[in-house]
DNA sequence: TTTTGATTTAAACAAGTGATTAAAACAAAT
DNA sequence: ATTTGTTTTAATCACTTGTTTAAATCAAAA
């Protein structure tokens, strides 16, 4: 492989990390999935909380950094940015199923995060749907709007182990049950507006 | 107070794990938050795995021991499921905010409760609710249906850490947002069926 | 070749954590 | 009052885990 040591140990924090969260991963497994000595992570990183914050912040954005630039935009329609949004959703989550559940689970307890959150409060935060709303005659807040996208696009990705276990589907069907969805989404987010 | 030593630990277990997950529990604070000594924890049951095995399953039923009854019930019309449904979610959240979060992480690393997720399978595998669907002409499949229902109801206290530190909803309006919500869902999921 | 600085390793430290032990305190029964 | 079994405590063990240290290896420069 051409990765440098740096990236390798990147790269195994990236997974072990996404997989078990912050908590219940040991310096020891991402040393040994990285293939290197365990003091080597902390001479290139100092500290399991340094590594663990340049992947947190990582897959913050790659979470939430789709929502902003299509929602802000008055040129895309609402059918057009549910659509585009749901797509980008569905195609990022298909590659990085535990994405959803690791970020949302640690916001609950990294500080420098919700610092983060508050400052990019923007992010969601959408003047721009709530007078796109309005214009169409749609008295249904922003909040619910958006709300509903993610719910409907996000939750089938962190209860996908509880559905699988149950055997109500199976780990083969669910990529394809997924793709069918997100041909639904856009009508039924569309339904909720009144 | 009138509880037990043994009651205290119990109570204790369930606020410290369902807040912070096994791995980032540690069996001090529930016996600080019990109020007793740490030994006496393992007096009473052994072991943290034993204490958060009793918890567990506890929540896994409170969070799914509601769906099968209601679902199965071949005199309830599906309006009247999701109703209910949406009703009993809402409810039993607004006391247990932390509740889907925690059963749903937990699902995917405790090996107990995958395979009792796999005994009971039928909790979720609806042949009523297919048939139900089927008679009214609805071309859904009963899978996207049970997915919709609960996306809708319990992603919003999955997200609620999210959505309060990003400051676009406030903590005490939360409670109030959730019980509009409770309203409309039942509507939003009769639209999605076709 | 020697030197110098970066990289890597093996070993161990220090604190944290789940669990145990042995003795003390307590309560109920005799 | 004494005995007996239960409950509780203080102390400590054994192991895990994040981190450090000091030495070895390597690569590039002089």
């Amino acid at each position: 492989m051409e990765l440098t040591t740096e990236e390798k140990i990147i790269e195994a924090a990236r997974k072990i990390f996404t997989q078990k969260g912050f908590s219940a991963t040991r310096t020891r497994d991402i040393a040994e999935e990285a293939g290197i000595n365990l003091a080597l992570l902390n001479y290139y990183f100092r500290s399991k909380q340094n590594l663990f914050q340049i992947i947190i912040e990582e897959k913050f954005d790659e979470l939430f950094g789709i929502i902003n630039p299509i929602l802000s935009n008055r040129e895309i329609s609402l059918e057009e940015k549910i659509e585009t949004l749901v797509t980008n959703y569905t195609n990022l989550l298909l590659e990085n199923e535990d994405l959803p559940f690791f970020v949302l689970s640690e916001i609950k307890s990294n500080e420098f995060i919700i610092k983060r959150v508050k400052q990019n409060a923007e992010i969601l935060s959408q003047p721009v749907i709530e007078s796109q709303l309005k214009e169409r005659g749609f008295t249904t807040s922003s909040f619910n709007f958006i709300m509903n996208i993610m719910s409907l696009t996000l939750f089938p990705f962190m209860s996908k182990p509880l559905f699988v276990s149950s055997g109500l589907i199976k780990e083969e069907e669910f990529a394809r049950f997924i793709t069918e969805r997100k041909k639904d989404i856009p009508t039924w987010v569309m339904n909720t507006l009144k």
